[in-house]
DNA sequence: TAAAAATACTCCATAGGTATTTTAT
DNA sequence: ATAAAATACCTATGGAGTATTTTTA
């Protein structure tokens, strides 16, 4: 019992004549007689009557005949929706996003290509880099923008903007109002901190190493789960911290925080999109990343820097 | 694309492994390599990535995935519904009758059927012998009791049990009372007929022409298209008829009606199971013959004759 | 007699196998 | 080093053809 037999099958019962379904379907006579007599063994008992010039399905034929009919539509339907999948731009699509990313970049990116195809459902899912990372890894998600590298060499990165940390403490901070801050006054400092599968962690931790230290070296106050909740200890003046301007920059604007350099930091840190290497990417996700590509053609700063309150 | 191929696809997808999916299938990995590709030439897409220890499908392998599944679903189905309609007896079976037996023979067969067969659900078909015939013959219905032969080659008769016809008159009509009666006299009496399609009318034609007599030697009042309104008829004094005794049981008892024999006439008729010569029956109605041909082993009167109130 | 299906046969495309190489962990 | 998929190559089943016979209207 295969498709090709089954269409064969409806198609004798339709014309009511093998030769007749002979010719509906290219092939000679004896073929079908064939085909309709292995389904008939198959099944063990007769399929259709050859009533001299009539040929009719029996009872059981009958049966065959609904449920062929509605496998061959199934089948049809397969057809037309892989073509779909792949002719056309439409569909839902997820794209991954890690705290700052997800928050800053992506969705005017995802704005950016709704607009453009407007029959593709986008939506974006936000989790810490290590998370978004791990994902597209497992195959979850197809595609993500995150804050870190990973180790894994199953990912394929590829580096989008560029963006320069600050060092961000509360407007009554002593440190308040200058340019810029020591490391050493710095590691005396209460610190809060993202938690570990964050970006924005790996990036202090990647400029410590650079220059000899670790975050053990520092006073660490807090780990939180998200930006937010940093951005309100450092207000409530449990410590300071380093973010990305972006993620303060109403408050730093408005004066509510105060955003200072660290002497001899480099504090600049790189977003990627993020695949793995090896999987074939959808229509869809191409797609997105050519959109992507076409935002961001080279790699540069997210936004202009030094937004403090002037 | 094909059922087999479709199988180790999802197989395939279910193990995340070429050679597993061939143990599950009995085939070897390299022909499971072989279909895959198959697979994904035809609709010009990859499917399956290979990702070392993993296969894993590409989101057009999913979204084939979820068609295969349905459509291999749908076929287990088919195989099952095939397979169970030839194992079981159960399901729907509509058997005809014309007037005469499906008033007086079917409905005991057919509650002694459903009596031995609950599960399946019977129903009865009236009609004149002539339309019972056809629906048989057209395969709108696989078996039928009529009291008349076809003259169809394609129709296979049975001869189920014996009726004898008799002459029928309303209680106050001159000959109520009277053994029997002659032709001659017949022949000048008002006289009422079923329709023509009627076995009834038919049985009454085939004596007359042994007789070398035919129905237009009589005198035809009306025609009646059922058995009821020539009963009607005749109580109203319309005129007489000739009838199987069955039909008017409780009226010859009762003594509203009163029958007698025609003189040098054989009123004997026959009634018969009635199937097309070629058409496959279905297991259902095997066992329905099997169990007509159980109830009634050999022709012979459906009742006693001769049932005037004494 | 004509039209349709069955039968008989021939052929070749391909599903399937084995042996081996390549690739990735 | 191991395990899995790809590749190469071979074989044989069976799907498809043509020619013919049988059947039935």
């Amino acid at each position: 019992m295969d498709l090709w037999q089954l269409n064969i099958f409806c198609k004798v019962v339709e014309r009511k004549s093998f030769s007749k379904a002979g010719k509906a379907v290219h092939l000679s006579q004896p073929t079908i007689s064939s085909h309709i007599r292995d389904l008939e063994s198959h099944f063990g008992c007769r399929l259709i009557d050859r009533l001299g010039k009539e040929a009719v399905p029996t009872r059981a034929g009958s049966l065959l005949y609904q449920h062929a009919r509605r496998i061959l539509q199934l089948k049809d339907e397969t057809e037309a929706a892989m073509a779909e999948f792949q002719g056309s731009i439409k569909g839902r699509f997820v794209v991954g996003g890690s705290t700052i990313p997800g928050a800053y970049i992506l969705p005017r990116l995802v704005g950016g290509f709704a607009e453009r195809f407007p029959d593709v459902t986008l939506s974006l899912e936000i989790g810490d880099s290590e998370q978004i990372l791990a994902e597209t890894l497992s195959g979850g998600l197809e595609l993500g923008v995150v804050g870190a590298l990973s180790t894994d060499r199953r990912a394929e990165q590829i580096r989008l903007m560029e963006d320069v940390m600050c060092l961000v403490v509360p407007p009554r901070h002593p440190w308040a109002g200058r340019e810029s801050m020591d490391l050493e006054s710095l590691k005396k400092e209460p610190f809060i901190l993202r938690e570990r599968g964050s970006g924005t962690r790996q990036a202090i931790a990647g400029h410590l190493k650079a220059l000899g230290l670790s975050i053990d070296d520092f006073r660490i106050v807090a780990e939180m789960g998200n930006t937010q909740a940093v951005i309100q200890g450092i207000k409530s003046g449990l410590g300071v911290s380093i973010l990305s301007p972006v993620a303060v920059e109403e408050e730093l604007a408005s004066g509510r925080l105060f955003a200072l350099k660290v002497e001899g930091a480099d504090l600049r840190r790189n977003f990627y999109l993020t695949r793995h290497k090896d999987r074939t990417p959808s229509p869809l996700c191409q797609a997105f990343i050519r959109y992507i590509q076409e935002v961001y053609p080279f790699p540069g700063p997210i936004l202009p820097l030094d937004a403090n309150a002037k």
